[in-house]
RNA sequence: GCAACCGUAGCUCAGCUGGAUAGAGCAUCCGCCUUCUAAGCGGACGGUCGGAGGUUCGAAUCCUCCCGGUUGCGCCA
């Protein structure tokens, strides 16, 4: 993926560094595509705003790097943007003009326009597949990591103006929804829930699976297996009464995950179901048998891929049915045939890397050109501190759990001083809108492929760096400028105070940030900024008074600045699918 | 056995397409609310970047080997 240079203060910077050059040697050639990549902040902000490492143009001129600095610094000229240039070893740190910088990046992020950078260059039409929950089991906080993680993506690759569809793969057949039904049919004698059915099929599931594994090696292990067998007949055959309870037991599975994501408030361009792939994907790769693609071995087809050191991946059971390599071949199809997809993203955890690596190469011995546009974003798991959660062992954390056991410490320990003052609704709004901040900013604000622990006591600690610190500071600029209310055109120059032009420059960079995650596919780059920006804020706020600044000049200018740091968070916070409230 | 990922402060992590004195949060300790929301701010303490070699003017970052941890590897999904 190409990426625009979106940087205005690089553009200009990279400008005048060229002319300089030129100016030094009329003969060198060298283009903005060659500076604008290397200029970044300095360590330290008393080292300057913007650092340029003179280490490619030292191979280009033969000169040492530190020369260079020093020469650039005499010649280049101190105007335009550049208020001072000043030599640091190998580096030319430039200070820059408050009165341009200031009006250069508050003016595009007030007007919205800093929002709309075209960041990318004929990118492909794009498919994310994320969340593959199995009906019949209960969600935890381990599908909440690939949920916040892939809407995440999602949100950041329509940012920058990439064709994006959404896509969900729910589980709903296997053994694992036979073990379900055989329990609640065969052992269950409670009668179901009026509510959360779905949670309820979780825990049936459990009991049905620890029951099968206790029997293993009694006569009636068996009795048990013809059981099963049976009913995956039934599902197979789509009839019989194993099917109709499976009809209705999937749709409280279904209701249970749609509350999910409408409280994560995520929804899916279109929803591909293993039930419904299933038969196609079994012909698909008898198709491909019958081309002589596929092989058979030892009763059963699929391709040998040791070549690839990527060993056999089985295709079709002996007994002629398909397997997960089966349907994701299926799918995949789908998604380049009927979709039009270019490039095609899977959301799943880090197990399954082999797996997917099958899966793309056999795409691309089966003749599909985009198969090596498929890629595989891998994270890690969510544990808890005994080790692995399961649903077959049943000691999971499920989603709900958290989600109420976080609104009810938000209320008791943080909206309780607004009892009376604030309408229910809204404290209940606002509940829910932190505790989606805490859960999501959780989520994503670790590289994915670290492993989480998950430890319920620690996530009920909302200070540090957290979805709600910034949030927070969301709420009191806009209690801040509600209390000022009619805002003058502000004159940008008079913010010169340090903690004021840290922030600015913080400001700029969020476009960058971006493109980062979007090169890597990852979003703690975007959480480590939000969180950076909204530190700098409360050290402004600490230290600069707004509604007393002193004169009407600087009380506009720093509003303005005010408003440009809510707009920014507010726009990153979107893109983790956040809400910032307006007040808390 | 083979492969992938991880190993940075007491704990949790950032920094990894090589570049300036390795940064945060938590915990501990010390300060700051009669003034815009203290879910806050300021400060202190804290590091053989798992180990050993190598490449380089320069390595937490790249390469090789080793150690430790996690996961996966033909009829589960």
């Amino acid at each position: 993926m190409k990426f625009a240079q979106h940087n205005k203060i690089y553009q200009l910077l990279s400008e005048q560094i060229i002319r300089t050059l030129k100016h030094l040697d009329s003969s060198i050639e060298i283009t903005a595509d060659e500076i604008y990549p290397t200029l970044s902040p300095p360590p330290k902000a008393n080292m300057g705003d913007i650092a340029f490492g003179c280490f490619i143009l030292a191979k280009k001129m033969k000169q040492a790097p530190n020369q260079l600095a020093n020469s650039l610094q005499e010649h280049i000229a101190s105007e335009g943007i550049i208020s001072e240039a000043k030599a640091f070893g190998p580096y030319l740190n430039f200070y820059l003009n408050p009165a341009k910088l200031n009006s250069l990046i508050l003016e595009d992020i007030l007007d919205g326009k800093f929002f709309e950078n075209e960041l990318t260059v004929d990118a492909p039409k794009t498919i994310i597949e994320y969340s593959q929950p199995n009906t019949h089991k209960e969600m935890h906080v381990g599908h909440m990591r690939n949920l916040c993680l892939g809407n995440a993506l999602v949100n950041l690759y329509r940012y920058a103006n990439i064709e994006t569809i959404s896509t969900t793969f729910p589980g709903d057949v296997g053994t694992h929804v036979a073990k379900c039904l055989w329990y609640y049919k065969k052992h269950n004698s409670e009668a179901p829930p009026q509510e959360r059915k779905g949670a309820w099929l979780g825990t049936l599931y459990t009991k049905g699976n620890n029951l099968l594994e206790s029997q293993i090696g009694t006569p009636q292990a068996d009795t048990n297996r013809e059981e099963l067998t049976e009913i995956l007949k039934q599902l197979h055959a789509q009839s019989g009464e194993y099917y109709e309870l499976w009809q209705e037991t999937k749709a409280w599975s279904v209701e249970l995950m749609q509350e999910v994501y409408k409280w994560a408030n995520v929804d899916f361009d279109s929803w591909y179901w293993e039930s419904d792939v299933d038969a196609d994907s079994v012909a698909l790769v008898k198709q491909y048998y019958e081309k002589g693609i596929f092989v058979k071995d030892d009763g059963a087809i699929g391709i040998d891929l040791t070549e690839d050191k990527l060993g056999f991946c089985l295709l079709l059971k002996s007994d002629g049915t398909g397997l997960y390599a089966t349907k994701d071949l299926e799918l995949a199809r789908r998604k380049f045939e009927d979709q039009h997809v270019e490039q095609s993203i899977y959301v799943v955890d880090n197990r399954q890397a082999l797996h997917f690596k099958q899966v793309f190469k056999t795409l691309e011995i089966m003749g599909f050109e985009n198969a090596k546009n498929c890629y595989h974003l891998q994270y890690e798991m969510v544990e808890l501190p005994d080790g692995a959660m399961s649903s077959r062992k049943g000691n999971i954390v499920p989603i709900q759990t958290l989600i109420d056991q976080m609104v009810a410490m938000i209320k008791t320990s943080h909206l309780s001083k607004y009892q009376g003052e604030w309408q229910q609704s809204e404290i209940d709004l606002v509940a829910n809108q932190v505790a989606a901040g805490a859960i999501k900013y959780g989520m994503t604000k670790v590289d994915s492929n670290k492993k989480i622990v998950f430890d319920m006591n620690e996530w009920l600690k909302l200070d540090g760096e957290s979805g709600p610190y910034i949030q927070y500071v969301y709420a009191r600029i806009n209690s801040l400028l509600n209390k000022l209310g009619e805002i003058q055109t502000p004159n940008y120059a008079v913010l010169t105070h340090e903690l004021e032009r840290e922030l600015i420059l913080k400001l700029s960079t969020f476009n960058t940030v971006i493109e980062t995650c979007l090169k890597q596919n990852k979003t703690h780059p975007l959480c480590g900024f939000l969180y950076e920006v909204a530190k700098a804020f409360n050290s402004f706020y600490a230290e600069c008074s707004v509604i007393n600044a002193g004169s009407d000049d600087l009380k506009f200018a720093r509003a303005s600045l005010c408003e440009a740091v809510a707009l920014s968070l507010a726009k990153g916070l979107s893109l983790l699918g956040i809400e910032g409230p307006k007040r808390m």
